[in-house]
DNA sequence: TTTACAATCAAGTGATCTATTGATTGAATT
DNA sequence: AATTCAATCAATAGATCACTTGATTGTAAA
């Protein structure tokens, strides 16, 4: 007997969501929202060897999630498009609403330093525009540099402590970094807690801000345009 | 070394996606959408035997998809709320918009019978409002009594070529099913065209209605309540 | 041409997944 | 208590997947 239509359709859903089902190839997507990267950029960032990241990379294409570009003897891939954010925030969500374990891990590494609620997009939006929050950016430097949220300023974690100096005394600071569940972020609030700031983190990071259609802004940002 | 919590929670929205990455648990997800259901029927339904529909159930409750209860002798398992849904519908456009080969089916498959536009949720609202339509659900009967759309009259696909007579030869018919991929709308369309009838179908089905959170009727309808 | 290097390919091993078979559990009925 | 039936469990064989190793391709530079 042979299979019709709609479990042929099927089966190719199938292979987009099992594309997704490796904690591996969810982390590339991860850095793949931040911007374009080559191969062995981001093996490293993941922590694969090059061929195993090359193999994730090529089940991402196959499956339409990512696409990829030659350029001289680099191939850099990115996410084939904003519904693949979109996607993984689906996923996300209902993996966040009925999954208990994903509770209880959230709970054990993340509550103490997360008490406070995450600020939604819509709440952050029109803050923005009071002029009430710093906004800070604390992925490293070059994911800044390929976009970021309008206004903000970038220090990197590892250089917080250090430039604590740069932000605003009286302004409650916002952070976030690539997602989510980005640990830049949570660090950064408590670290700023710590020091008796006043700090709250966005509910997720940079790539969904952008898949939402929200503005973004590129490349450099000197400091007195942010202050 | 020992993994960071990141990946712990990226091992945890793997195993969702893992959940979803089989044609035959997908369609047990579609069957799911319309009511809840008996393991044996959902076998029945879905081509599989029951031994291997439990397992395949199982997985989808380890993964926090779908969620079950005893009555008597029988499980009943119902998805577990509307957020699956939303999933599904997220995977499905995404699939759709960057996997050519979805689109090699679609056309193969469906194309002839659907050459015009279907019709999206906001239009047949509106022309339900305007009482220019009259909407058709083809699905079984018994689906069709544990939800559907207000004001829509059941005619499964089996009966629809004895039963033209019920439907008002004026207005447009609206055909929906199960879902978007569901064949009972498409054929319905083609059957009614074939008679001269003005026909298109909803763009998806009943579960995507419901989990818009649009309103549903439920129970048997009498024929004078719909005409 | 030779060299260098990013990335892919190919092959192999151990692990995981799928589907079937037959046994077992749990609740209703006789 | 014995029977019946829905559903799960357990064991198995075959298929697919993940990761490593070493060879290969493709482009740029020497």
């Amino acid at each position: 007997m042979s299979i019709g239509p709609k479990q042929a359709i099927l089966a190719e859903f199938a292979g987009v969501a099992r594309a997704l089902g490796h904690a591996h190839r969810l982390e590339l997507l991860e850095h793949l929202g931040q911007s374009e990267r080559g191969v062995d950029a981001l093996a490293a960032r993941v922590g694969l060897s090059l061929a195993n990241a090359s193999q994730h990379l090529q089940q991402l294409r196959r499956a339409g999630l990512v696409e990829n570009r030659r350029e001289g003897k680099f191939i850099y891939y990115r996410l084939a498009g904003d519904g693949v954010t979109d996607l993984l925030t689906a996923l996300r969500l209902q993996a966040e609403r009925n999954l208990a374990e994903v509770d209880r891990i959230r709970r054990g590494y993340f509550a103490e330093r997360d008490s406070l609620e995450p600020v939604s997009h819509e709440e952050l939006l029109a803050r923005m525009e009071a002029g009430l929050v710093t906004l800070l950016d604390v992925r490293p430097q070059d994911e800044f540099g390929h976009g970021h949220l309008p206004g903000a300023v970038n220090i990197p974690l590892s250089e917080l402590q250090d430039r604590l100096t740069e932000l605003d005394t009286e302004r409650e600071v916002i952070a976030y970094c690539r997602g989510a569940y980005c640990v830049f972020a949570f660090e950064a609030v408590a670290a700023l807690r710590a020091r008796g700031r006043t700090a709250r983190r966005l509910i997720d990071g940079f790539p969904e801000w952008k898949a939402a259609g929200l503005p973004v802004a590129t490349g450099e940002i000197s400091r007195e345009e942010v202050t």
